[in-house]
DNA sequence: GCAAAAGTGTTACAATTACACCCATGC
DNA sequence: GCATGGGTGTAATTGTAACACTTTTGC
């Protein structure tokens, strides 16, 4: 064979990098969405993305699209979720999708273009494509990696006290969490360091909070085996 | 924009769907690979796949593509993992290609053609392109997989005793793990049900040991939060 | 009876949740 | 002083690893 190009055998297609932008504000996790001025789907809102280029990874074909919306240096993490490949996706003819997950930190405020605006993810609007069934998969993605990684470092601000981080984990992942057992388990494995400082308290006075940030600023995991670990190469200790 | 289709601003790529196969045989995990005739890489060994056409999913790509290679009934599992979009990937021009995840229990031994064989994972010969990251990309999905969700039931036999099973779930995470603590485990979760039956003892003796099997025939998650888990609603039983 | 293999009982350990209590500050 | 918010101590609970022991068979 001599070229892999299209042919009636090997059919090719635009392929979009599509990104899933997640950030906590004001106490709920909410996702980057733009309005559609044309059909199909006019009016509807859709996620950032666009095509691939011929000489760019997936990656960087994202990362590209999102700085016409943020900059690139306030995305926090990104990795690929998923790729969607129904040839009905698109009404206007046959495209293959690769989405991604990108996280902001809670204390940054990009500016945003006129058609682009954050929607909270527990009430999207009408989306477009199949767009709203992938900004489940991230959420899914997202909350699954907050239990057994250190992701929180790509939500949180640099430094933070307990309850701000308490706050950030409620939102994102849709449930209560006491601030207490937060920190024990982000403490216990490693994954925050107290900075030594503390914020002021508030007008009602409260003792201040100390600081802390996390300890590494990439993705670890943190808990790799939830069960099944392998064996600790010794017997528990005999009384 | 009238059209999606290929134009310098919206370039097309052949898409390639591949699958990691794997399987537990004789106490090893193997990887389903062929070995290529012609160059690039003629005599490296490759994961199979092919072309993505016209009117098809990447999964049912897949399917298709691994029919010439074993009955598609005989996969137990497929799930994707991951899109590989480096441009440099082939050097005959770019591709994209997605993976898969495929297993097949042990307890099947599928014809394959004459130039595709199962490998160790644990020593792999020299693949083509990067299909090796991919199979290593793989290895950690199933292993993670084991730990929290039932996917054990795509590499066994759909009846077998705990200590097959151990032998089963040895291999694929490559670490020991005691047949007592396996069971239980997946007996408190509820991940296996005894089915009544017993295994005769080999011909040194031994107690029949009771046969069990995968209560759910498909994947489901049974410990889907190590840590951080929701609220339990109700306080601990005070004395 | 003895060796072999399977399964159960029990203990030890680790991690986490829940909750009471103490600490530091503003007013 | 007192309310308020922050942090620590501690108990209860759960779940798992480790290992001894019993059960059941072949020879």
């Amino acid at each position: 064979m001599t070229s892999v190009w299209s042919s009636p055998e090997r059919p090719a297609y635009p392929h979009q990098a599509l990104a899933v932008v997640l950030q906590v504000r004001a106490g709920r996790l909410v996702v980057m969405l733009w309005r559609r001025a044309n059909e199909p789907f006019a009016g509807a809102w859709a996620l950032p993305g666009g095509p691939l280029l011929a000489d760019e990874t997936l990656g960087a074909s994202v990362a590209r699209q999102l700085a016409s919306k943020v900059e690139v240096r306030q995305l926090s993490h990104l990795e690929q979720l998923e790729t969607r490949s129904d040839p009905g996706r698109d009404p206007r003819g046959r495209t293959v999708a690769t989405a991604y997950l990108g996280l902001v930190p809670s204390h940054l405020d990009p500016a945003l273009p006129a058609d682009t605006a954050w929607h909270p993810t527990d009430a999207l609007p009408g989306t477009a494509f199949d767009h709203g069934s992938i900004v489940g998969s991230a959420l899914g993605r997202l909350r699954a990696k907050l239990s057994y990684t250190n992701v929180g470092f790509a939500l949180a601000p640099p430094s933070f006290s307990i309850a701000e981080l308490r706050d950030i984990y409620v939102a994102a992942l849709g449930y209560e969490v006491t601030a207490t057992n937060l920190q024990r388990v982000l403490l216990r494995r490693g994954v925050l360091a107290a900075t030594g400082e503390t914020a002021p308290p508030g007008r009602a006075g409260g003792r201040p909070a100390m600081l802390y940030r996390f300890a590494a600023p990439a993705l670890e995991v943190t808990d790799p085996f939830a069960v099944l670990k392998p064996p600790s190469g010794r017997g528990h200790a005999a009384s």
